[in-house]
DNA sequence: CATAGCATGTAAACAGTTACATGATTAT
DNA sequence: ATAATCATGTAACTGTTTACATGCTATG
């Protein structure tokens, strides 16, 4: 039961979009999956090159005047790889979600430092949205050529799904709080 | 920017509802914080040591028969280091949901591997869901007496909005992937 | 000409899980 | 009797972030 890191497995799925960089890599994980997935360069550099090693993935050198690039692509084998460990049962995963350890025990500290959380997650929220909004818009061109944009929207309206349910969440909370506040709550 | 775990945070929580030995701390942690926190025994007890030294926590051995059993307390100390940390804006968390990254990279493998895949998550959210709805019933009780039970209580109805929202979002997915592999989707 | 972004990488430190080890008690 | 649960802990390993280091290129 080793070997559990699941950061290969993400670079192999960005690198069936198409060769890329480390730092495309990186900018591709930010801009497209970050609302589930995060990886850092630390982690990302080694894993590359590991990766070479097993062959999972080739490097061709690209160069631009002095300034050099790697652009990796998948294997043959990485893609079997990447096959064998989609049709795994995912991990269900461990989460720890700092806000809500800090809600929980707020009974502990001033009212107003537990609204002052709850109201930061909301903007928080509410720009998640925003951004994942216009993702989906720039999903609609894809529409009438290609299917495989379903999966990758799946995952965005996931993202929306969520922080909607996330959003009405705080306003049912902070009114919660605003009536417990103004001893309004039988 | 160093000491970043939270693990001890979350045992003095823990420790403000009573004193309580590792074994009960891990259980209560397990059944009333579990679908937003989780601690493992072999991070548990060797901070509970550590905690000891800084005097966040103090502990007194009760004995029952031949089996020892160490009670931790919350200090004074202890309180001051929770509500300072209570104060500060949470960290928005960097999350890793492994069944969102197999189903973005859905389009490289078999349409029912996915499929199978959100089925697995459906049931699972409905667990949750009936898990926290009995959970919630619980409170009822407390209703009349304590106000401090419902900043708990707001972490459950998180639960429940979010697991909520989640199975929704299953069943528009299914609905979705249907229609793929059926050919109706347009 | 300075700042932001492109580009790659390493080392140290820390966080966290898993497996192992041990033994008592309670319920079936 | 035997299985589950109570109870505490350690060691090895793995995973991950952060800070540091370096230097180029485009933009205002």
């Amino acid at each position: 039961m080793k070997n559990k890191s699941k950061t290969k497995y993400a670079i192999l799925g960005i690198l069936t979009i198409k060769p890329m960089s480390g730092y495309d890599i990186k900018k591709m994980i930010d801009h497209s999956i970050s609302h589930f997935w995060n990886e850092s360069f630390g982690q990302l550099y080694p894993s590359l090159k590991s990766m070479e090693n097993e062959g999972l993935i080739s490097i061709s050198s690209e160069n631009n005047g002095n300034k050099q690039k790697n652009i990796y692509s998948i294997t043959a084998n990485g893609i079997a790889v990447l096959n064998e460990w989609l049709a795994i049962s995912p991990d269900t995963n461990q989460i720890r979600l700092e806000p809500l350890l800090k809600i929980f025990f707020g009974y502990n500290t001033d009212i107003d430092i537990t609204i002052k959380h709850i109201t930061d997650m909301k903007s928080n929220f509410q720009n998640q949205i925003s951004v994942l909004n216009i993702i989906l818009k720039n999903f609609e061109q894809y529409k009438k050529t290609d299917n495989s944009h379903i999966y990758p929207l799946l995952t965005v309206q996931y993202g929306i799904f969520n922080y909607e349910a996330n959003l009405k969440w705080t306003e049912y909370a902070l009114e919660t709080l605003e009536k417990l506040k103004n001893g309004d709550l039988k």
